[in-house]
DNA sequence: CGCTTAATATAGCCAC
DNA sequence: GTGGCTATATTAAGCG
């Protein structure tokens, strides 16, 4: 065999400690997106039309996105022409 | 009309202040998906198997969705034969 | 210029094409959501549970996805242990 | 009792009708539902873009919504002046 | 009619 | 770099 009892509770720790860290970034992450939830139902109570909201937060992020990728070409432009 | 300046002004910060709430909310859970991401390479980094590892993490969420479900199931049984 | 306007001509039939089926595609689909509810309209005028019935409908179909799944599960298995 | 024998055999019999009708009514929903995924692979595979196929798909549809309820309202109106 | 769940559409990621 | 797959975001439906 290519293992034996040693390696493999080695690994069986490391599995362990692997998903129990996976599953607490995920229950961290669980958490925020029921924070953005609330946000946007108090956001309703307050009489905002929650659909234009969500409408305006992805085109800020995707003008966040373009703009990034502008800089990473513009930075390749520096770079071939010997700017940066 | 309906609104004035003040009411607008009012509303205006009003959505900015959700705007940015969610924004900040929202990258925080980029920041998680990432650390995410990073636990994954760095288990591949030790030898183990992502594709394995995701399932597992799955299939133990499943489970408790799974679990959660049975007593939605049970409660709507309990109801429909008269024992709630 | 990469286009002339002969092949524009065929792209807007092409397009034409594509939508028109799509939508006849559509339009069926939402003929067929009709007739489903009608048959729930008539099984409770014949005195049946309309919810009880939607959910024996439901954990059918989820038993067939179930089915699936575990035979996806079964194959990753496999192949984690290099049986496939 | 409120039933017997016999009255619970028909509404097994019922029951069971109605649910195999509507899950042959939803196995051809789905099957619709791929043919429209067929027709947007086929169109993605004559160098049509998807994504802007599903938009005018989604606004022509939505026209023909807002015409409907157009109408409605017209009809509303000429039912009010007496003109219908 | 609003509000909660289910269906659909989109986007990001991984492997090839 | 493309295509399938998973995850997420949006939309629609059902229920009270």
């Amino acid at each position: 065999m290519s293992t034996n009892a040693t390696s493999e509770a080695v690994a069986s720790d490391l599995i362990k400690s692997v998903v129990e860290r996976v599953e607490n970034l995920e229950r961290e992450k669980r958490d925020l997106v029921d924070q953005i939830k609330e946000v946007f139902v108090e956001a309703k109570g307050n009489g905002l039309d929650v659909k234009a909201l969500r409408a305006v937060v992805a085109l800020r992020r995707q003008d966040t996105v373009e703009r990034q990728e502008a800089e990473t070409i513009l930075d390749l432009y520096k770079t071939a022409l010997g700017m940066s």
